[in-house]
DNA sequence: ATGTTGTTTTGGAACGTTCCAATTTGTGTT
DNA sequence: AACACAAATTGGAACGTTCCAAAACAACAT
């Protein structure tokens, strides 16, 4: 696409004569450097000011060979739980100087290869990808060898590249202890599916935590999708099931693989008159807005989004100073016990 | 950030030796330039391939004064509808050969101000934004005069720029007209708030197709916040002014401002064991896909989210070959009646 | 004055591409 | 064989910045 034809570009020579310096000392005020007098450095700022100048970042980082240009790939934009993070992610890395941009995979392996293969056109300082299922160990290891990658939420097995997760078995298991405190003992596992990496953690967690009780859990139901929509099916599918049972082995309480599921879920049982916390106690993952803000309030896994962010800089900072990087433990999550996971109430 | 040190990179000159041809040459392959002999170009290709040569976008925007990188700047990626529109953007834009990147304002006048100043200095080919509230028409006409800027969803008083919108007070009207066929005579207004842009729009079908059939709103119930939790709070307020009414004066049909308050409307009217389409008829605005599952079904108006795209590319099209802007009309939109907004049983 | 040190400033080369005008190669005609 | 004309290829300059080594300047002690 042309530039606008007539308006020559102001540079950095333009500006250098306005001010009566030479361009090398525009470009050291350009840069913040301290050697710089400071009556030749407003001068020279006055002349930007003046001219309207704009810093061309492409010729920068084209004899620089340096850029500060963060690609974050992100799985689903659609789902607000991505939605959410890569918002938050933006913020951190804007924050520490560097600048992002977002591109969109749609959960799409092949997209996520040609985003990438674009991007690597652009020069990024660094790939920050939340993997699409299917992503390929060695297509990242090739990839990592010449630009700095940093994954989040997802491990791809056989990916030497540093990983931000969430304790997600932690999370499950703090989700089923709590459950079980509040009185409940048949309980079920909801949502996701083996083809997602968190999902075998998530459901470790879950039967760690009914193993120390000595349970058994009352069901699994898995969804197709990780969506809204999924959580309906499922628990359409969970009462039909329960409605073949004795109502001695009707789950009683669901530790749900993700908000989003657990929306669906209590759609659809509503939808037959059921009531969330009443008839069946609830307790998602992710710790949406939202999940606070409905009645009954959902209780929830949080994972600190903030702390995938400062996570994700902390690895940036490393690499962008060539120092050794940071070992990356599993993030911390916190139960949020709400109105949807009362205690039992004796019948 | 640094680039990795040792490796230096395939450049064109590199390709140019490999293939034994001159740099020109490969420049020319690189643009599919028809010029160039089929055996000739299978070479460079060839060699390409094997060096592991990756095109430096950057250098050729500097030379070339061209670019195809497009910036989406969104309101508010955390908002479904938004975010479902972005996503419907950027692929329509990559399937144009342009490449996008993704930026998220949050509504947030300043935000997107720094924001833009960032991007220029990328040298962005076309800005496509849906602006923040409050964004000042001079800032745009000006920002317009160095750069293409397409606007998106919402019009900013005074700003001479190409913007892509959907026929909104079509919308209500539609929305409205169904309501009063399907027997419904008290119909409220919900949601939304004088500070975005095109409330006025929709409000006013709302009126006109109330006036064609000789009805008086039955209230208009304004939200503080666009969202979900706008949206239960809003209806909590309803309900409230309601319990107060006679039973003849209270509403029983409702045009939602957007989808995602008609689903905090719902939470909270299902939270009272009201369901909606029996006790209150519903029709919201946007057809989010979650909308068309849910049960019941939520009646709403759609709008074309790749009409969007597609109307923004072809504006992209035009500024890029130096043609005339495209007239935009008004975006259709299409009443989606389902089952929360069924037919008025006789009482 | 002269030297010594430290602080500021500077011209030219370089980054990897595209553009332009000019050159080489190929094809067909007389 | 010489010419005209089209097709294909090419070297050098240019885009706007940063880097480097060297030069200019300032401050102070001798």
């Amino acid at each position: 696409m042309r530039a606008k034809a007539a308006k020559k570009n102001v540079t950095v020579i333009d500006v250098a004569n306005a001010a009566g310096v030479s361009k090398s000392t525009v470009s050291l005020v350009l840069q913040g450097s301290d050697k710089v007098n400071p009556a030749t450095r407003d001068k020279v700022q006055a002349a930007m000011a003046e001219l309207g100048y704009v810093y061309n970042r492409e010729a920068a980082s084209l004899r620089g060979k340096r850029s500060n240009l963060v690609a974050i790939v992100i799985n689903d934009l659609t789902n607000p739980y991505s939605a959410q993070l890569a918002v938050g992610l933006e913020a951190n890395i804007r924050r520490m100087g560097l600048f992002s941009m977002l591109v969109n995979s749609g959960e799409d392996k092949n997209t996520q290869t040609e985003l990438v293969q674009s991007l690597k056109e652009y020069n990024v300082a660094a790939f920050v990808i939340c993997p699409a299922p299917g992503t390929d160990a060695n297509w990242v290891n090739e990839l990592a060898g010449s630009v700095p990658v940093i994954h989040i939420m997802r491990e791809v097995a056989g990916a030497i590249v540093p990983t931000v997760l969430p304790d997600n078995q932690g999370g499950t298991l703090a989700a089923t202890r709590h459950l079980i405190a509040q009185g409940y003992r048949r309980i079920g596992f909801f949502g996701g599916n083996q083809s997602i990496s968190d999902y075998g953690e998530r459901l470790k967690g879950f039967h760690m935590a009914l193993a120390e009780a000595s349970l058994e859990a009352a069901g699994i139901w898995e969804t197709a999708e990780t969506n809204r929509h999924g959580g309906r099916l499922a628990m359409a599918a969970l009462l039909n099931d329960a409605a073949l049972l004795h109502p001695n082995h009707v789950p009683e309480a669901l530790v749900c693989f993700t908000d989003i599921v657990a929306y669906g879920a209590i759609e659809q049982l509503r939808q037959h008159g059921l009531v969330p916390g009443r008839d069946m106690a609830i307790v998602g993952f992710d710790d949406l807005e939202d999940s606070s803000l409905m009645t009954p309030a959902l209780s929830s896994i949080a994972i600190d989004a903030d702390a995938v962010g400062a996570s994700v800089c902390a690895v940036l900072d490393a690499i962008r100073k060539g120092k050794e990087l940071p070992t990356l433990g599993r993030l911390e999550v916190a139960l949020k016990a709400r109105g949807s996971s009362p205690a039992k109430q004796a019948v």
